[in-house]
DNA sequence: GTTGACATACGACGTCTCTCGTAGGTATGC
DNA sequence: GCATACCTACGAGAGACGTCGTATGTCAAC
């Protein structure tokens, strides 16, 4: 299974989690989770086994318990979310994607000086290609 | 009702057809629709009515027939969806989303110099740091 | 008035998502 | 042994989505 599919609103919680505490028990991740909003464990728990039958997260054992962890890493998914969104609703145009991003949320400084940045390297060096297919 | 809900992947399809066409009859929407994907006539006019029960589309008489066309304006949606995306899978970080977005594709120079036009907005101080025009 | 071509309304079904409750395993302490 | 506390597995149900078939309405032409 090459690409997992997407993942729903309760999976990208958890991916989140798991891509910011590293690889984790379902008890982490629900206890993580639990800031947020309140499930049982048992939903984690479920979710979790389904995120891993689609090939979202691989699951290792470890003492007895299951240890979970993302099968993308972050920047990968948010690339696909991304470019799945481009061509869902701004027909495949960056530009409009990008100013309208910008437009929607008050960017601090220092977020405009770190696209500025990519935008405008300051050597002529190529920017990074992606090609990941 | 102040805000209608996101609309699923059948419903954004609909709307970019309205609007690139403007207000339309289902008839409309559905052959403007056949050519990327082949759903039956009453499958589209369904679609529309629900859209019409959850406040995304408006619906006006027009010679015993429906015209029906969006509550929100393209750009507004567009907002909305990416604001969506910004919380969902990059934690509100719009410098992150950006890069990813201009990572995900090979973007054309038109387009990047659309967004370095907006982000460089004319100004002395700029064009001389910047020198991008 | 009957027919045909078009329209809308609406119920129903399969699938997916999210949620939970219950059942069953395993280890530790008494 | 037995209870407690943790774990996993799994079935089930409510709701959303996308799809379609069928029923019903309208209007013009004959």
């Amino acid at each position: 299974m090459p690409h997992p599919p997407k993942p729903t609103d309760a999976e990208l919680l958890i991916l989140r989690v798991l891509w910011a505490h590293g690889p984790s028990t379902v008890r982490e991740v629900h206890d993580a989770l639990a800031d947020a909003r309140t499930v049982a464990y048992t939903t984690t728990l479920k979710t979790l086994q389904v995120m891993t039958e689609k090939g979202l997260t691989l699951r290792e054992d470890h003492r007895g318990q299951h240890l979970y962890r993302p099968r993308l890493a972050e920047a990968e998914t948010q690339q696909r979310l991304v470019r799945d969104l481009l061509d869902r609703a701004f027909g495949g145009s960056t530009s409009k994607l990008v100013l309208q991003a910008l437009a929607s949320r008050r960017t601090s400084p220092e977020e405009l000086r770190e696209i500025r940045r990519f935008l405008n390297p300051r050597s002529p060096k190529a920017r990074k290609e992606s090609g990941d297919d």
